[in-house]
DNA sequence: GTAAACACGC
DNA sequence: GACGTACGTGTTTACA
């Protein structure tokens, strides 16, 4: 009755104040496919079909593009039937996609004509592909000025992005919308123009789904066949220059190539009228639609119609949040960013530039009396900027090729040295002053990787830094931070790509050493004038962001100490592992054995496929096993153990599991790792990867180390002193994050509970449960101890109750406790949050700042984990400032003291120590000193330290 | 070569 | 009432 009303009763309000004419054509059936296909991802909701939840994330879509792009004209196009007379041509491709359900046709005209009060025309492609329809209406809108923006998969569409015409990207988990035009299009598929999309989609045969292109030619492929060619005909007319296999399949298959390209491409010429005024947008009648809403108790709706200052939304959501991150949706009404996230960026005008067209003057030094001239130049400079150019990227094997320097925009040197590995020393040896002169800045990309280079020549790198890699890890850690990605962001400007000197990744690709004299020395050049530029641009930048401490305090100088820590590397105990790997490899034989007489039937334990039918096909050890989303079954752990009283064979694969993992995973890869020039392992620790700042290590990964179990642990045991008249020192923070959750929250009881010095989680669950401590049993500490670390790692109610496998319900019970028992950390959570939708980024103890972008977005999902990120990043990040300070201030004392002993590893809150024995005495009280006074805090800090033969030893 | 599933650490 | 649940590294299998 009140929608009755609403139909006759509703006056289209036309907006004509908009300036620019923005047209939205959304690909309907794309779009719910999309939202269906998230939802059935999830085992809950595998029940095939489009259903209402599906048509719901499409609305909620299209409510987000409404309010944030306020589209002047728009319009949905829905395929009613397919496949078209187009796809008939391939049979393969019949009854592939289903046709829109007619109850659909007629349901979203009237959802959104009629709920949501909008004007939205919706058109049939009858006959025609939706692509087509919208194709040829971009193009038409296009001519008359209008800024197209087409919401389809990116794909097949990027064809068509020209100056006027972008595609737009609806939120999705993690990452919010996103608009690519001719820039991003080129950059994505690394061609010269957006045409040769169709040449690469026709090649792959990625074109429409199931259609074949060239069998054998991938998307990588297919990509640098086009950058050579420059298109799908003229790779066919030259098919001759290919080889092999590949010529075969070129000249078997063009036809269908070219099938395939011409199924991908757009047809402009569809019978569809752009009728504009049938287009135009209104705004939704508020007047009458308020108090519907209102009284139908459509309240998020309402809210996402009219946005957050609507009046419904002053109906409080009065129900408790049983999650731990989520906020009622909102409460502050609309919030603006003071600082514009977006600031950070500058948008270069114009193409990008090359080394083709700008001026640059890159010499080569390659004599003695050019070099010394470069030296005396360089010598009298306050800072220089160079680059290593080396024949790999492992800087603890690989040969030094050459060195360039900057220091001046524009103008670069490179110093080739010889290929013989005893004339390379000399070369060096002549700018071992200017490296190891402390008065001389050193500006660098990943200097890291030159410290180490220069290391093995016998050059110890001295004096300030600047990296700009780190430099930008401050400024913007969510980003990618690589610097070809960096200059084409930041200076506009498109690098020498490296794959031109030595070709793609893979076993054909060269090495720096082949390449010719002059075309290195302008990579290499360019490398070193470009990472200067952009330490011109960064360092105000810094500053802007209020990085500038912590680049010169922590960040610039943790180089000097993990490139010491990766030069030194780990001793491993090979005997040890080797025992240890034929333990596992009977014990991993009698385990297959005993499955397979179990399970009656030989089959490869390690293929979850396998093992999944196995199961549940052959055993039916569950009648209604969750499938993942590709229709396997699932064999996780959490899987298994709850199958665990069904069959003990479950068990015995558990068993298998692990005993597999840790054969090749650690005991049987380690001894692979070691470096044949030291012995020894080199791990290699990435410093701008994690965005909360801490490291990771890779190279092999030390900071994954068994510890858990007492098998796993062994491994640790392999690890070693270097000589006997050395032990291997640990010390590590005990509780760290909570303890500066507590610091930063001032939460009361927690604090005193770390005063007291009991054991946080025991408390925890005292507080929890209204216990004494005393009363505190091991479940409860267990269930207290999940909710500390929920906390700590950004987890929900559903994530703690599948953790603790309790009902949900039960978990959102004892989080509520939790609030109620430390209210500190609750209002900790929202002022966190609060400042965050102000600001657009929070930050650590240190002022590491991290960019939430998505934090007022309008999509949940997206805006969740940017709430996680808020509440998570300042915790993390905050504890890894602390370690970094004191990794720090441990090494200069090390170095001031000139101790045979060494740092050898970081695992996030330990470190690890190669200690003399005669030192041990004098290095403890150092290492415990500043490990516990790294910042100044109110909640003490706890350290552990311990000593043994071997890690595990030292535990 | 790449994707998926799994498992390890914090 | 919808939506998806920490991150980073590395292994194996399966597939094209």
């Amino acid at each position: 009755m009140y929608v009755g009303c609403l139909i006759s009763d509703i006056k289209q309000i036309k907006t004509n104040q908009r300036s620019m004419k923005k047209l939205f054509l959304l690909d309907g059936m794309a779009l719910i496919y999309r939202a269906h296909f998230a939802l059935s991802k999830t085992p809950r909701f595998t029940s095939g079909g489009l259903n209402t939840s599906a048509v719901m994330g499409f609305t909620n879509t299209l409510l987000e593009v409404l309010r944030k792009e306020k589209p002047s004209h728009m319009a949905v196009v829905f395929d009613t039937e397919a496949p078209t007379e187009r796809h008939t041509e391939f049979a393969d491709y019949k009854g592939h996609r289903e046709a829109m359900p007619e109850d659909l046709s007629k349901a979203l005209p009237y959802i959104f004509k009629v709920v949501l009060g909008f004007n939205i025309p919706v058109i049939t492609s009858d006959g025609f592909e939706a692509d087509d329809i919208i194709g040829t209406l971009a193009k038409k809108a296009e001519q008359k000025g209008y800024q197209v923006y087409c919401m389809t998969p990116d794909k097949d569409f990027a064809q068509l992005v020209s100056d006027n015409i972008f595609i737009y990207k609806p939120a999705r988990m993690g990452n919010d919308m996103e608009i690519l035009g001719v820039k991003e299009v080129l950059a994505k598929w690394e061609i010269e123009r957006v045409e040769q999309v169709i040449d690469i989609l026709g090649l792959w045969g990625d074109a429409v789904d199931n259609i074949p292109g060239i069998p054998g030619i991938g998307e990588k492929t297919a990509k640098s066949l086009i950058k050579t060619y420059g298109s799908m005909e003229n790779i066919i007319a030259h098919s001759h220059e290919l080889k092999g296999k590949q010529r075969e399949n070129v000249e078997a298959f063009a036809e269908q190539g070219l099938l395939s390209k011409r199924l991908a491409t757009i047809n402009l010429n569809a019978p569809v009228e752009l009728d504009e005024a049938g287009l135009e947008m209104c705004d939704p009648n508020r007047e009458l639609l308020e108090p519907l809403f209102a009284e139908l108790e459509f309240r998020t709706l309402g809210r996402r119609v009219f946005g957050d200052g609507s009046s419904i939304t002053e109906i409080k959501n009065v129900s408790i949040q049983h999650d731990l991150f989520s906020s009622p949706q909102s409460q502050e009404g609309t919030t603006t960013m003071t600082v514009d996230v977006t600031d950070i960026y500058e948008e270069p005008a114009g193409p990008l530039q090359n080394i083709s067209n700008t001026e640059h003057q890159y010499h080569l030094a390659d004599t003695f009396e050019k070099r010394a001239e470069l030296i005396k130049l360089l010598s009298a400079q306050k800072s220089i900027c160079f680059d290593t150019e080396t024949t790999g990227t492992d800087a603890n094997q690989c040969d030094l090729v050459g060195l360039s320097f900057s220091i001046k925009k524009g103008q670069a040197w490179y110093v080739p040295v010889p290929k013989n590995c005893d004339e390379i020393q000399p070369i060096v040896d002549e700018f071992k002053e200017l490296f190891e002169n402390p008065a001389i800045g050193k500006i660098g990309q990943n200097i890291k990787f030159d410290m180490l280079v220069l290391k093995y020549y016998n050059v110890t790198i001295q004096g300030e830094l600047f990296d700009t890699m780190l430099a930008h890890y401050i400024i913007d850690p969510d980003t990618r931070h690589g610097m070809d990605v960096l200059a084409e962001n930041y200076l506009g400007y498109s690098p020498v790509s490296i794959t031109e000197l030595i070709g793609a990744k893979g076993k054909n690709q060269g090495t720096m050493r082949d390449v010719e004299i002059e075309k290195i020395k302008d990579y290499a050049a360019e490398d070193a004038d470009i990472t200067l530029q952009l330490k011109e641009i960064f360092e105000p930048k810094l500053e802007q962001v209020g990085g500038t401490v912590l680049a010169t305090d922590i960040e610039n100088p943790l180089v000097y100490v993990l490139a010491d820590i990766e030069f030194e590397g780990v001793r491993i105990d090979h005997d040890t592992l080797k025992e240890f790997s034929k333990e596992l490899e009977t014990e991993i034989g009698k385990l297959e054995k005993t499955v397979y007489e179990k399970a009656g039937v030989r089959f490869n334990i390690a293929s979850p496929k396998q093992l999944g039918e196995v199961l549940f096909e052959k055993l039916k050890l569950d009648e209604k096993a969750k499938k993942t989303k590709t229709g396997q079954y699932q064999t996780g752990e959490d899987v298994l153990l709850a199958l665990a009283n069904k069959s003990d064979i479950v068990r015995d694969i558990l068993d298998f599991r692990q005993m597999q993992k840790l054969k090749s995973t650690y005991v049987d890869a380690l001894p692979l790792m070691v470096n044949p020039k030291t012995g020894r392992v080199h791990t290699s620790y990435n410093q701008a990867v994690a965005a909360t700042g801490r490291l990771s290590s890779n190279n092999p990964n030390l900071q994954n180390i068994p510890i858990r179990t007492e098998r796993g642990r062994e491994v640790r045991k392999a690890f070693i002193p270097r000589n006997e008249d050395h032990v291997i020192m640990s010390a590590d923070y005990s509780q760290i994050e909570l303890r500066i959750i507590a610091e930063i929250s001032k939460d009361a009881n927690m604090m005193e509970a770390f005063v007291q010095g009991v054991d946080i989680h025991t408390a925890t669950a005292a507080k929890v449960y209204g216990k004494t401590l005393d009363e505190v049993d091991g479940t409860m500490r267990r269930n207290a101890k999940a909710v500390n670390f929920g906390i700590i790692y950004g987890q929900s109610a559903f994530g703690l109750s599948q953790n603790l496998n309790i009902p949900r319900k039960e978990a959102a019970d004892i989080i509520e406790q939790y609030f109620a028992q430390y209210p500190g950390i609750k209002n900790y959570m929202n002022d966190t949050m609060h400042f965050a939708r102000q600001n657009g980024y929070v930050q650590t103890l240190m002022g590491r700042r991290r960019y939430l972008r998505d934090i007022n977005s309008a999509n949940q999902t997206v805006r969740g984990y940017a709430e996680r990120n808020a509440i998570n990043a300042p915790i993390q990040g905050s504890a890894a400032d602390m370690i970094k300070i004191a990794m720090i201030n441990i090494h200069r004392e090390f170095k001031a003291h000139k101790f045979d002993s060494r740092m050898t590893m970081q695992v996030h809150d330990e470190l690890v120590f190669d200690v003399h024995k005669s030192e041990i005495e004098m290095v403890k009280p150092i290492i415990l000193d500043n490990m516990r006074n790294a910042i100044k805090t109110v909640v003490p800090i706890v350290v552990e330290i311990g000593m043994g033969n071997n890690w595990l030893e030292a535990h």
